[in-house]
DNA sequence: GGTGACCGCTTCGGAAATCGAAACGGGGAG
DNA sequence: CTCCCCGTTTCGATTTCCGAAGCGGTCACC
């Protein structure tokens, strides 16, 4: 439950998802997570820092820990299924090239809409 | 990233959760879930449906799809992860036999800092 | 030495999400 | 009819989030 709560939060997993492969500073860590707010990012870092998923480099990058990528890993499956999902729900025209939402993502509304969003895993 | 942002929000996960065992109506759900506000319950419930990760049986009781199942399975990872994660930062109060905390858990403080908040695990 | 760019991080006012409790109409039991 | 639970909506109060500006610091460059 604490780790529904920790990950319930709005920036928690995507933080979580742009440290997958390495390092970053608060910086551009910021500008990966769609540029989020710099007090929110500070809060999140802060309980993920204590809850030690993540730690800091003498260079003060922040890094996940190998609990950290334990729980990256653990999000594969939620992964995999989101892309399934977005298949099911979303599978018509998948050509979002004019697309300029920000942060928000709403969840579709249903199959024959057109209302596009971004599905990109990475 | 949209089931980032569908999930990231405060009761979603929950919800999802404590709909594994079979269907719940409204209120009873809601008790569950640590007598959240109806009003955000009632939002949540829509966006879940909207996605099409539950639906509502004729007696008005709600119910994971099969999509549902899929997500809540692909949940498990990370619920073992959370287990592992609790025993490695919280290794003395090892006795999670009783579980009544109310709604905000918050990264276990064990290690180091006075965090607020209590968590606990289920 | 001065300037500008990036850095980690904090502060603050306003917007949005969430809460909490009350209330509506309806169903079933006594 | 009354009492209790139900699903659901509404509304004011609180919490969280956002967005932008600012602070002190480093480093390259002129």
């Amino acid at each position: 439950m604490a780790a529904l709560d920790l990950f319930g939060r709005r920036w928690s997993l995507r933080i979580l998802w742009e440290l997958r492969a390495g390092p970053l500073g608060f910086r551009p860590l910021q500008k990966r997570c769609d540029d989020m707010s710099s007090s929110v990012m500070r809060q999140r870092l802060t309980e993920l820092l204590d809850a030690q998923v993540i730690h800091q480099l003498p260079d003060s990058r922040y890094e996940l820990t190998p609990l950290g990528h334990e729980a990256r890993h653990a999000l594969d499956p939620l992964v995999r299924w989101a892309e399934r999902w977005a298949a099911t729900i979303d599978p018509q025209g998948a050509d979002h090239t004019d697309d300029q939402s920000a942060g928000r993502v709403s969840p579709p509304d249903t199959v024959g809409d057109g209302a596009p969003e971004r599905g990109s895993a990475d």
